[in-house]
DNA sequence: GTAACAATACCAGTATCCCGGTATTTTTAC
DNA sequence: GTAAAAATACCGGGATACTGGTATTGTTAC
C-alpha cells in the first residue's frame, strides 16, 4: 500500500479544454494528489517531464501531436518509474490492450465516475494494472472480430481493397493500374484468403470492422 | 444583444462526470451565467424544467435514457424559449443538421476552447445560431456521402443487405428464407439501384458509409 | 376501396467472380 | 548476398452475380 506522507504526483495530458478543467476539478480538492501540470500536447509533457519527472499521467490517446500509444511507449523508456493511465473515449478492445502492450499501468473510459477515477489512481500508484468498470466489462467480452488477428497486407493488397470497395471490376482494376487481370485476381483472392471469406462483399464487411476502409 | 443584469440560467446534461465538472469549472467563474441544475439523464432534466425552466441548456448527445435529438425536440415543444445548445463528441454533418433541425441553438464539439463556449453561449442567449470552430469547417465541407440521399429501405431489403455483408450467395439466402432465388436476385437488384452502385462490394461499403450495418 | 408500395416470382443471357493450382520476377530485410 | 516476401502472371472450369425486363399477390395508408 502507498503510505508516503507525500502528495501523489500527477499530470494530465489532453486537449480537450472541458475535460482538462473537469480532472483538475475532480482531483484537485483531494489531499493527496498534487497536479504537476496540465498539457495539451505529447511534446509539451515531454519537455516537462525532462525538468520535472511525475508519479502519474492520465493520457489521452487522441492527441493532435503523437498517438497515445505512441507517447506511451516514450514516456516509459524514458521514465520507467512513471505510471500512465490511458484515459480515453476509444472503448475498443483492442485500444486497451495495445497500451497496455505499451507499459499503461490501466486503462480509464471518459465517462468515469469522480471515485473511481480516485480508486484507479491509487492503484495505479500502488504499482496495480487497473480499469474503470466499462472498460473491465469490455475486456470481458471478446467478439469474433476481435478475435481474428489479420494477417498483414501488403501495399497493393490495401490499394485493391479500396477499388473493390468502390466497386471496379478485376478488369477495370487491371486497366487502371495497367496489370493483367490475373494478377489482380490473384490479389483478390489473397485478400479473401487473408480475411478468411468467399466473396467481395463479406470481404468490404471485414475490412471495414477492421477500420482499413 | 443581451443587456439584462440578471445572469444567464444554465443547465448541464452529460452522463460523464468528468465533463460536467469541466463545464461547471469553466462556467461558474463566469459573472454572466449561473449553472441552474447538472444533470446525467434526460428524463432528470425534464423533470427539473418543469418546475424551473432555463435559459440555456449544454445537451450531450449519447445520454443513457433518451438519444440527444429525440429529448431536444421534447424540450423545445414544451419549453420553445429554452435555448438548446448541442454538446457532443458526434463530428458527423448529419448529426449537426438533424440536431439543428430539431430546434437546437447551436453545435459544439468537445474539444471546444473556454472562449468558444463563452461566446456560443452568449451568441445562443442572444437568438443567434452558434458552432464551434470544428463544427463550422465540418458544415462548410460536403462529401458526396453527405449529399445522396438515400430512398428508404424495406424490412427486407435491411435483411438482406445483413446476408449479403455476412458472404451469403444468393442460393443460401433463398434457403434460408424459404423464398425463390429469383425473388433474393430480385432484392439484391432493388437495393443495388436503391444505392446506385453496381455490385455487391460497393453495396456493403455504401451501406457501411450509411451506418446501416 | 383503391392507390401505392412491398414482397414475391419468373426468365434468358452475359459478365464477373471464385477456386484450385503453378510459376517467374522484383523487392525487401538481415 | 541470399533468403523471404511481394508482386506479377498464367490456366480452366464451375459458380455466382448482374442486366433488363415483366407480372402477380399481399399490405398499408388515406
Amino acid at each position: 500500500m502507498w503510505q508516503d506522507n507525500e502528495k501523489i504526483s500527477l499530470a494530465i495530458v489532453d486537449d480537450h479544454p472541458v475535460i482538462l478543467h473537469g480532472l483538475q476539478t475532480l482531483l484537485k480538492d483531494n489531499p493527496r494528489i498534487y497536479i504537476a501540470g496540465s498539457f495539451a500536447t505529447g511534446a509539451d509533457f515531454l519537455a516537462f517531464l525532462e525538468k520535472k519527472p511525475v508519479q502519474i499521467v492520465l493520457l489521452d490517446i487522441a492527441l493532435p501531436d503523437i498517438h497515445g500509444v505512441a507517447l506511451c511507449k516514450k514516456i516509459k523508456q524514458r521514465f520507467p518509474t512513471t505510471c500512465v493511465l490511458a484515459f480515453s473515449n476509444h472503448s475498443e478492445r483492442i485500444m486497451i490492450f495495445k497500451m497496455l502492450q505499451s507499459g499503461a499501468s490501466g486503462y480509464l473510459l471518459k465517462n468515469i465516475s469522480a471515485g473511481e477515477l480516485m480508486t484507479c489512481i491509487s492503484d495505479a500508484v500502488n504499482g496495480q494494472i487497473t480499469f474503470s468498470s466499462e472498460v473491465k466489462q469490455i475486456m470481458a467480452h471478446v467478439t469474433p472480430t476481435d478475435l481474428n488477428t489479420l494477417p498483414p497486407l501488403t501495399k497493393r493488397e490495401r490499394q485493391l481493397l479500396h477499388l473493390i470497395a468502390d466497386g471496379k471490376t478485376n478488369n477495370e482494376i487491371a486497366e487502371l493500374l495497367s496489370l493483367s487481370v490475373l494478377t489482380i485476381e490473384t490479389h483478390r483472392k489473397n485478400l479473401m484468403q487473408k480475411f478468411g471469406v468467399k466473396n467481395a462483399a463479406a470481404l468490404i464487411k471485414a475490412a471495414t470492422a477492421h477500420h482499413l476502409l
